[in-house]
DNA sequence: TTGTAAGCGTTATCAT
DNA sequence: ATGATAACGCTTACAA
């Protein structure tokens, strides 16, 4: 086969480099990538980049030079140079997931986060949240810089003015969420919901919650960025801003696909949909809050 | 690299062949054994085989042709001929995670499932449950058989007869999870108690509870066979039987590090974890269960 | 129709 | 030392 591949210069096989393999979205995206390439006569390898730059530039080299014949890749960064400069020296087909790779033209499938998020944002706005906090990634990701738009233009819409303490864009790491969050809950003013972006932001965050026992929906509202599998039967009842994971598969293997039969490069995007759930309430009243004990207050519905 | 390896009959590179790749836990476990991989020169592609049994002897056989310098593998079925067939033809290195294929000398990380789920279910005998259901994969799977034995020898242990009709061993589907609980627990003698192996199969008696409006630890307990990243947070606060994922990739990566420079197959074990938490409560008497309807029962401390 | 030879890019060997 | 050459296994073009 390698002798195949050597006098043919064809694989017929595409290289799905993730961020991070664990992330069960993605995971889900890649599963359903390959169930379609496999309707092709495609085969599809994996890589994970364990959240590091380095190693997903080597992941990428390694693909190239394997020859793959196309690659789909969520990016850790989209900054960095290596990681630019293989994708640019890469001949072959290149499909960004939900990335914007500055000097790269290449196809994409990008998330619509900004509509759901300025849904979700509105919508506590609405109930009278002023103080709302938002934590993701950083802005060097597409999806972080998205969900920051949706969030301003919402305040925008609403009049009121953003206060940028809120805002914590650094890592989609747990431990940074739940640091950010008894940040933002023990702070003077604190904030009285949280829009946490990704499974780790959102983990993170419940492990906050938890330890300063405050009930949600009740102490503190909260809406997840993104759902995962079993999302509605593991997860406590969050109300979400969610994209279809099968949808973001079946689109990259579509346009990989077509690519490989000569079409030009585009881009798809995908929706985001806003949905409240039990997380939400109305804001705490903060004299409340530095007041008595969140213990005191009526039945633990949501306690975490 | 494809000459170079043509040249050298060397890639190194290893591939890991996940049943589901949309299953955290050994997304998780893949993830640990590429670090591990890389720290020793190596690189790993990953593929993924949907959960089907062709899917799986077509990317072994692809890595195979494609000459990857050894195999790790979590096997849909140990069964299959054609998976069977490939393992036994391949002349590199082959680790099987949580697999004994009858007749295929290769090296192995195995689970100790057995004395965890013996473990859970004395403790739930103990709290006086008598009707215990337990739900798992094929018992063409390891994990299932050992889960199996762990179960029955706790029942042993207590001299009580264990009851066939409540061991539902058949897929790790959370839709066979949901329709199972349904069953088990609108049975004549209903269960009061269930073992749930593997995240879909835990997420998918959890939409039954919750279709069932039953309160966890007061209508029925429930103890998880399996936690998975973030378990702790993401999770209701469920009983579990755990094993440590990152010990798992490590070992495998370990092993197949060690029979490339020569060692010989081996084996290693990796311990599982019985935690109670508040998803174990006292048996419910089933006349109460036919009697009024659960939602007039105190607190709804863990409502699903 | 069947068969033979060149070549893909690398490396190991052998001769200079 | 340095450089030429064959071979890895397969595809393809061209000849028989």
């Amino acid at each position: 086969m390698l002798a195949q591949s050597l006098r043919t210069g064809s694989t017929l096989t595409v290289g799905f480099v993730l961020r991070d393999i664990a992330n069960p979205l993605f995971a889900n995206v890649a599963r359903r990538c390959e169930r379609e390439l496999r309707r092709h006569g495609l085969s599809m390898v994996i890589t994970s980049s364990d959240g590091d730059v380095e190693v997903e530039a080597r992941n990428l080299s390694l693909l190239r030079r394997r020859r793959v014949d196309g690659i789909i890749c969520s990016l850790v960064s989209e900054e960095t140079p290596e990681t630019i400069e293989v994708l640019r020296s890469f001949s072959a087909p290149v499909i960004l997931l939900d990335r914007e790779v500055p000097g790269l033209e290449a196809a994409a499938v990008l998330c619509d986060h900004a509509t759901g998020v300025r849904r979700a944002t509105a919508e506590l706005l609405s109930r009278g949240h002023r103080r709302i906090g938002i934590l993701s990634g950083s802005l060097a990701v597409r999806s972080s810089r998205e969900r920051l738009r949706g969030y301003l233009s919402a305040y925008g819409d609403a009049d009121i003015a953003a206060d940028p303490s809120l805002q914590a864009f650094a890592s989609f790491d747990a431990k940074f969420a739940k640091a950010e969050t008894l940040r933002l809950l023990s702070a003077r003013e604190p904030a009285t919901a949280l829009l946490t972006g990704g499974v780790p932001t959102t983990a993170g965050a419940l492990r906050a919650l938890r330890q300063l026992r405050l009930t949600l929906g009740q102490d503190v509202s909260l809406i997840a960025l993104d759902e995962w599998p079993f999302f509605d039967a593991l997860t406590p009842n969050l109300a979400s801003v969610s994209r279809d994971s099968d949808e973001m598969g079946a689109a990259s293997a579509q346009l990989i696909i077509g690519m490989l039969n000569g079409d030009s490069a585009r881009t798809i995007t995908v929706d985001t949909v806003f949905t409240a759930r039990d997380s939400i309430g109305p804001p705490l009243k903060t004299s409340e809050t530095s007041g008595g004990g969140p213990d005191q207050r009526g039945s633990s519905r949501m306690r975490v």
